[in-house]
DNA sequence: TCTGGGGTCCTAGGACCC
DNA sequence: TCTGGGGTCCTAGGACCC
């Protein structure tokens, strides 16, 4: 029996987001932009038909935008996450099995099912539209990298409606089809990789699916001998169908503003560690090292630079977010240099285990272990109830000056009570 | 003036051990 | 002339993904 994997992946999911409060924006150019505003992170057709690039900032095509008028928005995470959850929920009724692999994507197991895969693909794709108001493609094929490339076949090529199904082509049939796609769109075949391929005569898809793996090892690495393979349609890559928890969590974000000011960087420290601490104890784990790094802005060539990091290891493995505040402020004082001006800071939580195995040692204060459970158990209680930040650490700064530009958000209209959307009658 | 954030995997090289 | 060899662990950095 031959593998159906099918990848359901939204189409430019943040920008269909907005469009579903805003449908006036259909067949409009937007795009939404990254945090402090600064990146264009997701385009609709209309402003990737201008040649605006992906990650473009947005500083640069100000002048494109008013020309073309552009819709532009700052990052609505709360209303991403939500609508994804919906889309994502509705998915796991098509399939037994399912991993949802990015906020916008979902591969579904199809092996075994009856009927044509391609009519499925169809009724999923009007099921999401109709219930979550968001537009699909999906791509299906015997491995996860040919159904990535299907996806993208289904996206490019308007004569498969959106549902492209390599199952249901001959072998000389698909391998035309791949003739004609270029190397670089290969799941795992980045922009330093293509050229390279280039350079030694794999141009298509086609060129890298016929290539002796053992050739691409040794001048690649492995990964490569299992892309040859999966695009042979031999599957490699299983469906992952269980979340695995974090080996690291990371919480960084660019400032609104340059500073050179400690009592700045501790404050946006402490906030930063504080939300990735909250990550770890969602997750149920413990962590015994927090790596921290400031950064200047490296785009400013004609300023001094300043990058540097520092791993702090912590007395035992914890979840406690002030054990990892006191270890971030630690850190941060050794790589702190006042004469530079900094446009970033960021945590990293290491050696993450599950907190189900925290090693007992001779010196366990079992009460103090308590207090700080419960207290954290509470912290997270009424964050969770009463919104992110209502209780927080004092060190945050109740005035964050370097907090991040947002200036074109739109409202939280599914997760937030005052920001509900009302049918104007 | 203004250039994102969060992750994973792989490799190379050094330290260390026997 | 000629300076062991193999294994493991750790770290930094690159590449990639969304």
């Amino acid at each position: 029996m031959k593998r159906a994997i099918a990848l359901v992946d939204c189409n430019n999911f943040y920008v269909s987001c907005e469009r579903v409060f805003q449908p006036k924006l259909e067949g409009k150019p937007v795009v939404v932009l990254s945090n402090n505003d600064g990146c264009v992170v997701s385009r609709s057709q209309e402003v990737k038909d201008l040649g605006v690039t992906m990650a473009a900032p947005w500083y640069q095509m100000k002048a494109l935008a008013k020309r073309h008028g552009i819709v532009a928005f700052s990052s609505n995470y709360a209303l991403y996450a939500d609508l994804s959850s919906r889309v994502m929920s509705l998915l796991s009724q098509f399939s037994p099995q399912q991993e949802v692999y990015s906020i916008d994507e979902s591969f579904l197991d199809l092996s075994g099912m009856p009927g044509s895969h391609a009519e499925y693909g169809q009724l999923m794709r009007r099921t999401i539209r109709q219930c979550v108001g968001i537009p699909v493609c999906v791509g299906i094929a015997p491995s996860k990298t040919l159904a990535k490339l299907a996806n993208h076949v289904a996206k490019k090529n308007p004569q498969f409606n959106s549902v492209c199904d390599f199952n249901s082509m001959s072998e000389d049939e698909l391998d035309a089809l791949l003739a004609s796609i270029e190397v670089g769109e290969v799941w795992g075949v980045g922009r330093r990789t293509a050229p390279k391929l280039q350079e030694i005569g794999i141009h298509s898809v086609l060129d890298l699916k016929r290539s002796p793996p053992g050739r691409l090892r040794a001048r690649f690495s492995v990964v490569f001998e299992r892309i040859v393979s999966e695009l042979n349609g031999v599957a490699c890559l299983e469906l992952d169908d269980v979340p695995h928890d974090k080996q690291q969590i990371i919480c960084s974000r660019s400032f609104g503003m340059l500073t050179s000011s400690l009592a700045d960087l501790e404050q946006a420290a402490i906030a930063y560690t504080t939300r990735a601490v909250e990550k770890l104890r969602q997750q149920h784990s413990i962590a015994s090292a927090l790596h921290i790094y400031v950064r200047t802005n490296p785009h400013r060539t004609q300023d001094a630079q300043h990058q540097q990091g520092i791993l702090v290891p912590l007395d035992e493995p914890d979840d406690d977010t002030r054990a990892f505040c006191k270890a971030a402020l630690h850190g941060l004082r050794q790589i702190y240099r006042p004469e530079h001006a900094y446009q970033k800071v960021g945590v990293m939580l290491a050696d993450i285990v599950p907190a189900s195995e925290r090693p007992r040692t001779l010196f366990d204060d079992d009460a103090a272990r308590e207090r700080s459970k419960s207290l954290m158990n509470a912290l997270d209680h009424i964050n969770r109830r009463m919104g992110s930040g209502t209780l927080r650490l004092l060190g945050e700064g109740a005035n964050q000056s370097w907090a991040m530009r947002r200036e074109s958000s739109s409202r939280r209209y599914t997760t937030e009570w005052e920001d509900l959307f009302i049918c104007p009658s």
